[in-house]
DNA sequence: CCTTTAATGTTTATGGCGTAAACATAGCGC
DNA sequence: GCGCTATGTTTACGCCATAAACATTAAAGG
């Protein structure tokens, strides 16, 4: 039998203990440094050092893999925004910091923010509808609108749109990544300002 | 020598003929039933009734073919916009159709638009520049800010990004892809009477 | 403890893909 | 009419996702 050490204290051995995970983390990493076209079922399980079809016992097939994925990107994502709001106090300034945060997300990690939104059917509810950003821009557009509910709607879809637009846009090399634009784009005031 | 007839009058010979634009449509067709992840050139050659690499005398690889046929789908969206600002006599109206028109575009031809703006670096200039609506925002926007390059800059982006972001929303379904959203959302008066 | 069994690996195989290389055909300029 | 070149085809390679059969080991029950 043969006995491969890896990287720190762990030992291979014919199980691997926490293949899941490891193909997990494998994945995200892959997704760091290619394209979600380009990611293979092969060359992840190449990576954590098992054979290829070792991952079917853990995914029925490689979209649900892509799925795991994605989840993991939206708990980073969700993250990052929670980070940036709390960082802000909560206070005013919070709202325009999760969208700036989910713009930077994207911009830090277009693979993953991609797979997060596109090539899979949504995963039961929206990635919206869980977000730290929901509640925050909610209570947001509820004040500006003065509890009209429809008025709130229409503020918090534009609202969200503008934000991912703008990361879609950047990620796509349809404007230029700059941090300045993103700020000047995103900026509460002119998003809310503007109701009569 | 097998003479296999095709559609309508012509006939096939050892040389098609017009085989570039023969798997430009064929390509553009199966964008109409296939996501752009399972658009293969194989099947795209096979559709035209041509061996897979004879392809290759016509586009250096895969993409390229796939650039060819996002360079069609910007025609086409161009195309439905301009429809769509004429249609409003080029009057007021004018721009928010253009934007409804693009969501529209979208929601018909998701993987079309999806190719597009995704998958590809962007072809020399930005889709954005080439386009009818961008002189229509452009008017629009500096008669808002009174000729202020940067805050017309920024209503221009914000105007953008948010057709856009709502348009990929909807394709990803993580919004419904309701007329009267679209309606809601892509309106002048919101976007642009807030100027201070 | 020791054995059975289920969980979790591996090997092997199949068919599809993009694409390179060698070869075939035919249309066009001389 | 002939040869050159554009444009097809055939064949082949390596990668992919995935199915099927087989191997190893951990855990559970006697």
């Amino acid at each position: 039998m043969v006995t491969v050490s890896t990287s720190l204290e762990a030992v291979r051995t014919y199980h691997h203990g926490d293949l899941r995970s490891a193909l997990v983390d494998a994945g995200l990493r892959a997704l760091e440094t290619t394209e979600i076209g380009d990611i293979s079922l092969r060359q992840i399980a190449r990576d954590v050092g098992v054979s290829a079809t070792a991952v079917y016992r853990h995914f029925p097939d490689k979209r649900a893999l892509l799925v795991a994925l994605a989840g993991a990107g939206i708990d980073k994502l969700g993250e990052a925004q929670r980070a940036a709001a709390e960082s802000m106090g909560g206070g005013p300034g919070a709202f325009g910091a999760t969208g700036r945060a989910y713009v930077r997300f994207a911009l830090a990690h277009p693979a993953l923010f991609r797979l997060i939104f596109t090539h899979l059917p949504p995963a039961g509810e929206t990635v919206f509808g869980q977000s730290i950003a929901a509640r925050l821009l909610h209570d947001k557009a509820t004040a500006a609108t003065g509890g009209d509910a429809e008025e709130t709607r229409r503020l918090m879809v534009q609202a969200w749109a503008i934000v991912h637009g703008l990361a879609m846009l950047m990620l796509d090399g349809q404007l230029p990544p700059d941090e300045a634009l993103i700020d000047q784009v995103i900026d509460p005031k002119t998003l809310f300002g503007r109701h009569q």
